[in-house]
DNA sequence: ATTTTACTTTAAAATGATTCTAAACTACTT
DNA sequence: AAGTAGTTTAGAATCATTTTAAAGTAAAAT
C-alpha cells in the first residue's frame, strides 16, 4: 500500500511532513529511533522539518497506531515501527534495544489481576551484559 | 537495625539529611515515589532539604542497593524501597505501580539470549486497566 | 475554480525534570 | 584541634518535550 493511504487509512491528513516520515519509517525494516534520530534521517533524505513537528507527527502516528513507543525508556522517547505485540533485550551497556517477537515468550503463571482491573497488555524487558 | 548502620553499612557516609531520608524511607511498608514525593514528606515530617540534595541522596541510595528505581516511568523517574527481584502491575491511567513478588510469575520459555551476552535480569510489567 | 474552514507547521518561548556549579558546611581522620 | 575529603545548598544550566501564536495548507463548501 502506498504510504499516502496509510496515512490516510490512519485517519492522517496526509501532509507533505508527514509523507516525508511515512517515507522513512513505514517501508525498510523494523527500527527503534528517538525524535532526533528520526530528524537527522529526515535532513539526511534531504528534508528539513522542525523538531516540534517531529515531535507532533510520532504522536499522531504513535495515537494512529503506525508506530509503538517503547515503555522502559528513561530520558528520552524511544519509537518503535514494529507495531506488532512483542518484547525487548535491552542491551545495559549501550541502550540498543533488540525485539523479541512474542511467540518466544511464553508466561507460564500469571498473578492474579487485582479485582475491578483487567490485563491490558504484559510488557517484557530481558536486560542484557556482555559475557565475561 | 538502626538506620544509621544501615547507611554505613550501605558506604555511605550518615549525615543528617541521609538519615532524615532513611528514616522515611527504610521503615515502614514499601513504597514507590518521586523525587518531589520524598521531598514533600520530608517537608511534611518537619524537616527541609533543597531538591539536589534529594536527587543526589536518591542516587546514592540506590547505587548501594538501598532502593532500586522502577525502569519503565516516562517523564519522572519512580523508585521503589522493594529492593527485592520483582515485578509490577501498572495502572494505565494513574500511573499507580503494585508490585508484583517473584514467585507470582512463572516464565516458561525464554527466548534464546544473543550470543556474547547473559541476561542480566527480567522486568516485567502488566498493565492495568478499569475492568467495564 | 475560489473561498472558507479546520487542521498543520513553524520558530521561539515555556515547561519540567534532572544535573551541575562553586561556595559554605560537616563528618571523619590525624 | 586541625585538616581533608565528602556533602549540602541555591541557583544556574541542561535537555527533552510541549506550548504558543502566527503563517501555511489540505479538504470542504460555495
Amino acid at each position: 500500500m502506498k504510504n499516502i493511504d496509510k496515512l490516510r487509512r490512519a485517519g492522517l491528513r496526509p501532509t507533505k511532513q508527514r509523507l516525508i516520515i511515512a517515507d522513512i519509517l513505514l517501508d525498510g525494516p523494523n527500527r527503534h529511533f528517538t525524535a532526533e534520530d528520526l530528524q537527522d534521517e529526515i535532513c539526511a533524505s534531504g528534508n528539513y522539518m522542525s523538531i516540534g513537528t517531529v515531535y507532533n507527527c510520532l504522536k499522531r502516528f504513535k495515537n494512529s497506531g503506525l508506530i509503538k513507543q517503547v515503555e522502559y525508556s528513561k530520558d528520552t522517547a524511544v519509537f518503535d515501527t514494529n507495531t506488532t505485540f512483542h518484547h525487548h533485550f535491552l542491551n545495559e551497556e549501550t541502550g540498543e534495544l533488540i525485539d523479541i517477537e512474542n511467540d518466544k515468550v511464553i508466561l507460564g503463571k500469571l498473578p492474579e489481576i487485582p479485582s475491578g482491573f483487567l490485563n491490558s497488555g504484559v510488557d517484557i524487558i530481558i536486560k542484557l551484559k556482555k559475557h565475561t
